[in-house]
RNA sequence: GCGCCACUAGCUCAGAUGGUAGAGCAACUGACUCUUAAUCAGUGGGUCCGGGGUUCGAGUCCCCGGUGGCGUACCA
């Protein structure tokens, strides 16, 4: 013990941050060289998972099995001792009986320390308080863990310490891997049924010359040997339009968007989005698409159209109630919005207690209303038509009202799930569009879009009448894992570096 | 960006009013050949987030900074 504590300072005067605990550690592990036996071994031919043996005790009782995994705990009884292994099935107790292993392998045994990773080879058996177990005959060390597991009861809790280092989040708590191996099953399920669909999944460009597709705010990369800035997407929307010029007819992307924009429970500054575009659709068909959709995702996921979030029940199951903004403002706010004059609308955003621009069109105003005050209260998923025009840079507008558009936001929990129109294909309004966002851009809306001159160009060539539709899969995960911050989605959230 | 809160052993947490820093798990030593949060006896382990200040004396009070959480703003 002493020569240890003596390590340990001789360590830390080396500027070696480690403990006693850890020059213990690689102590053992030059026990095990000693051994001959190399504490970071190769390959190890394991053939049964853990979760198997419980599974399939009836064959495998009496036959031999190898098994390969970390070791989470154990329980030791002197000359004979138990110990628990995970793998990424599950858990198997294993039995150590001096006995039967004999002494050198026995002793071997008494080396591994919890978090260690080894392979066993034994026999199938079940003990008398009737655990399942494995009666180890042979022990292998794998990997010696230099560093102790979070305590085995209580987990690792701290939030900070679980984001910055998931690998040690994921061991001390199985639930974080159970929610993202349903992110991978959501995941997974949706290319199915995207490709079911006939829809074509496509690689658009990461790094853009405008930032387009969206309102936010972009992160600003340089490339060097072309000496000029790129900007990260914050959206793939008008790459994908440009596939439907060019004859793709139903296209996909899912990949990472990236907004610089602030953090919260909600936001991550890379996520993950998936957009579909499909020629001669509409915004009704998005409207089904979305529906089927998040349902077949709901079901890889829990297995029903009905799942649990924080605490309320929501019935993902389609069709969805169909209301448009203006019908919703009204009837839950009591203010006709729709039907005024953009001064009436500025009384009346007034009059709920909103604050709009001096300027602020109706649209504005029926807008600002229904993200402040109606779309928190939707809790059940509900389809939300028609927004207005100046929020909707890249939707087409009605024929029978041009101060709205054929967009829709599905939404469940107050919260966006889905984005979807039938697209402006028409590159008149398009130019118009985006002068009008320009302006808004010259008069401080960062986020406002850019004029992008080459998607005017591939309009003009004709883009075919064609709905499209967008999903953060972040939020649509965290809806159907019951997951309270998007953090518990994302494997390796964005965090500022430890000081 | 702003506000509130948190930060103490490897992990989970206690530490009223300022007075020699504690527990459980983990680790170590010993006992124990069917335990399962094994049990029993003993031992070691601390930059109390960092830096200043007040005080005879600061984990505790004050100021500055760091990281995180929550709320809020921003986020078609």
């Amino acid at each position: 013990m002493e020569d240890l504590t003596a390590i340990a300072a001789e360590a830390a005067r080396e500027g070696l941050d480690e403990g006693e605990e850890i020059t213990r550690r690689k102590k053992v592990a030059e026990g095990w060289r000693g051994l001959g036996v190399s504490p970071y071994g190769g390959k190890f031919l394991k053939d049964t998972e853990a979760q198997e043996v419980t599974d399939r005790f009836e064959q495998l009782e009496g036959k031999h099995v190898s098994l390969a995994g970390r070791i989470m705990t154990i329980r030791s009884h002197g000359k004979a001792s138990f110990a628990d292994l995970r793998d990424q099935s599950g858990k198997i107790q294993l039995y150590f009986k001096q006995d039967i292993l004999g002494d050198a392998e026995y002793g071997k045994f008494l080396m591994v320390d919890l978090g260690d990773i080894v392979g066993a080879r034994g026999k199938v058996f079940r003990t008398r308080r009737g655990e399942i177990s494995v009666q180890v005959e042979q022990l292998t060390m794998l990997t010696k863990a230099l560093r102790p597991l979070p305590d085995k009861w209580h987990g690792l809790k701290d939030v900070d310490a679980r984001y910055r280092q998931r690998y040690v989040d994921m061991i001390a708590n199985p639930d974080v891997r159970k929610t993202f191996l349903v992110r991978s099953a959501i995941v997974a399920g949706i290319r199915r049924f995207m490709e079911a669909r006939g829809f074509v999944e496509v690689e658009t460009p990461s790094m853009h010359t405008i930032a387009g597709g969206a309102a936010a705010k972009p992160f600003i990369t340089h490339h060097n040997a072309l000496d000029m800035d790129l900007y990260l997407r914050i959206a793939t929307e008008l790459h994908l339009k440009r596939l439907l010029v060019g004859g793709m007819e139903k296209v996909y992307e899912m990949g990472r968007i990236f907004r610089n924009e602030g953090i919260s429970t909600k936001h991550n500054p890379e996520f993950t989005s998936i957009e579909a575009y499909q020629a001669y659709a509409d915004y009704y068909d998005m409207m089904e698409l979305t529906e089927s959709l998040v349902a077949d995702a709901a079901k890889n996921a829990v297995g029903s159209t009905k799942v649990s979030y924080q605490g309320q029940e929501i019935d993902l199951t389609p069709p969805w109630p169909r209301r448009t903004m203006a019908q919703l403002v009204r009837e839950l706010l009591g203010e006709d919005i729709a039907a005024m004059s953009d001064e009436q609308a500025r009384k009346a955003a007034a009059r709920l207690g909103l604050e709009v621009d001096k300027d602020a069109t109706m649209g504005m105003c029926l807008n600002a209303a229904y993200d402040e005050l109606v779309e928190p209260k939707l809790i059940q998923p509900t389809i939300v038509m028609d927004y207005p025009i100046e929020v909707s840079p890249l939707a087409k507008k009605r024929e029978e009202d041009p101060r709205f558009t054929y967009r829709f936001e599905a939404v469940c929990v107050g919260r966006e799930l889905a984005n979807a129109f039938s697209e402006l294909n028409d590159p008149i309004d398009q130019r118009q569009r985006f002068e009008s966002q320009v302006d808004e851009r010259q008069k401080g809306d960062e986020e406002a879009h850019m004029m992008d001159d080459d998607f005017v160009t591939a309009l003009e060539y004709g883009m075919p009448p064609a709905g499209g539709l967008g999903i953060g899969i972040d939020r649509l995960v965290m809806l159907l894992t019951d997951s309270a911050s998007i953090r518990d989605v994302i494997l390796f959230p964005t965090m500022r570096p430890k000081a």
